[in-house]
DNA sequence: TACGCGATGGCCT
DNA sequence: GGCCATCGCGTAC
């Protein structure tokens, strides 16, 4: 089985397990219907030190408990009123790292993927930026806290490796707020992949 | 192509 | 009450 297992997932190094995402797949099983692609965008939060993350310095709320817990469970959060982006919680309970999957090259149920996203067309719009992704996965707010190494929501690994040199790290999007924390270049993107989000 | 901006709700001060 | 780990539409060239 090619399932990322729990080890995968509670390593202490969440900027190295970011990195090690890209060119792993990711797959929802929503009422039976089967999507999924390749990740090709990452982003690392780390609860120590960083302000850019939601659970920095100790910071537990309601919100960020679930980032406490073990690694190898879904962080799904509302911004802006009206997108939810994903998370994976790695790390052991009490440290509270995550990651942030940015875009995805989709490959599996791609019909139904674009009757979530109101599309006709098969484009980078349809799943390159963190809301997509969660739009064409069918992820809400109802999956926080689910166990990824589950049958609704999981990773695998399809032995494809990336070379180092193919995946390009730089700052995070959005977080200027977090002063010197901005500037980390922990935003992970596959090199000359038309499926990565824009932004800068 | 490149911007400006509104939508929309929960979190945190 | 201000601020978001965003997106898509509109206007202007």
């Amino acid at each position: 089985m090619t399932k990322l297992a729990k080890p995968f997932y509670t390593r202490p190094d969440v900027v190295q397990i970011s990195r090690e995402l890209i060119g792993k797949y990711i797959f929802t099983r929503m009422d039976g219907v089967l999507t999924g692609g390749r990740i090709v965008e990452t982003e690392a939060y780390c609860g120590e030190n960083d302000l850019a993350c939601h659970s920095h310095s100790g910071r537990r709320t309601t919100r960020t408990e679930i980032m406490f817990q073990e690694g190898g469970m879904a962080y799904v959060y509302l911004i802006y009123g009206i997108y939810c982006l994903f998370n994976i919680i790695t790390n052991v309970a009490e440290k509270a790292d995550a990651v942030l999957i940015r875009a995805i090259e989709p490959t599996e149920g791609i019909p139904e993927m674009l009757l979530r996203r109101n599309h006709t067309q098969v484009t980078p719009k349809l799943t390159a930026g963190p809301g997509l992704v969660t739009l064409a996965l069918g992820i809400s707010k109802k999956h926080y806290g689910t166990d990824l190494t589950g049958d609704l929501i999981w990773l695998e690994d399809l032995g494809e490796l990336i070379p180092e040199n193919q995946i390009i790290s730089s700052p995070r999007v959005g977080v200027d707020y977090a002063g010197e924390d901005a500037l980390l270049p922990w935003r992970f993107r596959l090199k000359n992949s038309r499926w990565t989000s824009k932004a800068k």
